[in-house]
DNA sequence: TATTGTTATACTCTATAACTATA
DNA sequence: TATAGTTATAGAGTATAACAATA
């Protein structure tokens, strides 16, 4: 049978297909980006260390979560170089319609499996990710 | 905690970089489509069905292939517009080498796993790539 | 001079559509 | 006219490097 490594792309970019931009409300890199905001604002230049961005790309990101209105760029008064950014009240509420969206795309896609299968099978994962250096 | 498609996809960035042109030998998609010549050649048209490339992309693929040496485009003799597609000799051993390759990185992704974890973490993966339309 | 953020650039991927040759 | 394959083109996505403002 075909290694693991294969299946993993297989299955993901099934997932990710079906995660569009329609359908989640805003890319998944922007969502990634919005859950490392939910528990507080956080300095851009922390941003891509969480996610494995390189500055350019946070950017980039950042522009279009802030054409929406989900995320604000404040400058940081203690240093004029830097940028707080924070989610706004509209961003936590598309982060939260997201959030049932990918649930719901979750139980798609592992539909296959029973819930208890499922939950061993996020374990696993949720280990192997863990061991990992950080990627988007 | 984060939901198991967001782990999926972060695993497989990860998985991903790691299967560098460099380290396989050639790219991911086109170790995927030489998987589909091992057991025998086929014609070009179905070879977009087996992976969910389209049409275009298989050109393009096969073109890098064909000029590595580790496929062949011949015309079948009864419908002069088709091409049947074989993996050469050369394009053989570059897969068996992909191959344990593959197996050393899947060894590398799930090294936080014990052998019986990593089992039933790929079987249970099989079965929910197995429950999806093909992707590639 | 070093750092934060931005812009510019280029390179790869992917998707669409037009074209050639065979049927 | 329809089909197999190809080529051309444009649009994302990503990565690198140059640039401006501030320290």
């Amino acid at each position: 049978m075909t290694n693991s490594i294969l299946l993993l792309i297989q299955l993901t970019r099934n997932a990710y297909r079906r995660a569009s931009e329609d359908v989640l409300g805003m890319k998944v890199k922007a969502y990634m980006l919005l859950q490392n905001l939910r528990e507080g604002a956080m300095p851009q230049a922390e941003l891509p260390g969480c996610m494995h961005l390189d500055a350019n790309n946070t950017v980039l990101l950042l522009n279009d979560l802030e054409s929406k209105g989900f995320v604000e760029r404040r400058r940081d008064p203690a240093d004029r170089r830097r940028h707080i950014v924070a989610i706004t009240e509209a961003g936590t509420k598309a982060l939260a319609r997201a959030d049932r969206v990918m649930a719901s795309l979750e139980a798609e896609v592992f539909a296959s499996l029973s819930p208890e299968e499922q939950a061993t099978f996020r374990d696993l994962l949720a280990r192997a990710v863990a061991a990992e250096p950080a990627a988007v």
